[in-house]
DNA sequence: GACTAAATATGACGGTGTCAAGATTGAATA
DNA sequence: TATTCAATCTTGACACCGTCATATTTAGTC
C-alpha cells in the first residue's frame, strides 16, 4: 500500500517498526512496569497476539528497544570525541557528563539497557549485542587515547580496559543511584560529575 | 505455643520472620523473579493472603527483605574500616573490594537493594529508609577521613559528600555491571577493583 | 483465478497481586 | 470460668499479565 494513506487494513503494513516506536512512547511515558504487550497492541490498533509474528517473545520486543539505545549512546559519543572545538581534557569531561544526562534524560531506557531483564541468562538477543558491543569497545578506545595522553591518574602498568572499566562504572554507577532514586539531589548531578572528573585526572 | 514443637496451627506463631527468611531464601535460589507472594505463601504452608496480614503488599515485603541487607552492608563497612591491623590505605582497597563482592556474593539481593522497584516513588518503607540512610553516611564518614589523610587524588575544594558519591558510584557501578550480566569476566573483578584503587590514590 | 505463505485474530491456560468477606483462634476482660 | 474481641488465617473473586494452539484473512506468485 503507498497511496492509500491510513484507513482499517488487515495487514499492518509496518507493524514492527511501529511497535518498536509505540513501545518506546510507552517507555517514556510510565516506566518499563506500565509496558505490557496487551497494552502495546491495544495502543497500536491491533490483537494481542500480533506482535508474536514480528518479535519472539517480550524480551526480544525489549531486546530491540534497548538495541536503538545502544545506538544513540554510540552516536553521541563519538560526535562527542571527534569535535574539533574542545580540547583533550575537555572532552574526557563532556564523556562523564554526556553520558550521566543522557541517562537522565531517557532514564526508563537507559534503565531498560544495562537492566539484568535483557542481559542475564541467553536473553540478550544477537542483534541486541551487535548494537551494544562497539559501543563498549568505544568507550575503551576513548579511554586508551586518554591514557596515551597521560590525563588520567594512576601508577604502575596502565591498562585501556581496566580503566575503562573502571569509567565506566563511575558513570554507570552515578546515573544508576539517580534513575533508581537513591541520590535524590538531581539538581546536584553536574556537580557530581565534575567532582568525579576531578578524581580522574591527574594533577 | 512453646513445648509443642510443630503441628499443623490456624496461627503461625511468628509468620512475619519466617515470610522473611524463606523470601531471602527464594530470592538467593531463583532471583527476584521467581519470588512471588503465591509461592512464598505455598512454601511457607500458609495461604495465599495470609501474608497481608504482616505486609502491606508485595513492596513492602521486599523493604523487608532489602532491609537486612543494608544492615548487613553497613556492619561490613564498619568492622572494616574499624579493624586494627591494616593501614588506612590498605582499609580504603579493602572498602572497594568488600563492596563489590558483597554485591558479587549476594547478587540478588543487592539487586533488590538498589533497585528501582524498592525506591522510585513512594515505595520506600521508613523502616527501609532508617537501615540505609546511616549506611550512607557511614560511606561519607569513611570518605572524608580518607580525604584529610590526603589519600585521594584531587585538586581544588574538597567535599567528603561529592567525593563519597563519586567512590560509592563507582562500586556501585562495577558491581551492578557485574550481576547484571554486561561484565562478562567476573574472574578479573579483584583487578578491575585493584585498578579503581590506583586510580583514585594521589600518587 | 488458484495457491501458498505471511499476517492477524480469537479462545484458552496458568500465572500474578490484591481486595472483600467469612472462619478460626488466643488472650484479655468481666 | 464464661464471654468478648481483635488479631490472624482462609476462601472466593477480579483484573491483569505473557503466551500457546487454532482459525481466519490477506498479499503476492504461479
Amino acid at each position: 500500500m503507498k497511496n492509500t494513506p491510513e484507513k482499517s487494513k488487515y495487514h499492518h503494513g509496518d507493524l514492527r517498526t511501529t511497535l518498536l516506536t509505540v513501545a518506546g512512547e510507552m517507555l517514556k511515558e510510565g516506566g518499563i512496569e506500565e509496558l505490557s504487550l496487551r497494552k502495546l497492541a491495544a495502543r497500536v490498533g491491533v490483537s494481542r497476539t500480533a506482535p508474536y509474528h514480528h518479535f519472539k517473545d517480550k524480551n526480544a520486543l525489549l531486546c530491540g528497544i534497548a538495541e536503538s539505545g545502544f545506538r544513540q549512546l554510540h552516536q553521541m559519543n563519538k560526535s562527542s570525541f571527534n569535535a574539533d572545538g574542545p580540547s583533550t581534557k575537555e572532552k574526557f569531561s563532556s564523556f562523564i557528563h554526556e553520558y550521566v544526562n543522557f541517562a537522565k534524560a531517557n532514564p526508563d531506557l537507559y534503565e531498560l539497557m544495562f537492566g539484568r531483564t535483557i542481559w542475564k541468562q541467553e536473553n540478550s538477543t544477537s542483534e541486541l549485542r551487535d548494537a551494544a558491543y562497539p559501543c563498549f569497545q568505544y568507550q575503551v578506545n576513548m579511554t586508551r587515547e586518554w591514557q596515551q595522553l597521560k590525563l588520567l591518574n594512576h601508577s604502575g602498568e596502565e591498562s585501556a580496559l581496566r580503566a575503562s572499566q573502571v569509567l565506566w562504572g563511575t558513570v554507570h554507577g552515578i546515573a544508576k543511584l539517580l534513575i533508581d532514586g537513591i541520590y535524590t539531589d538531581v539538581a546536584h548531578v553536574e556537580e557530581i560529575c565534575d567532582y568525579a572528573v576531578d578524581m580522574f585526572l591527574v594533577h
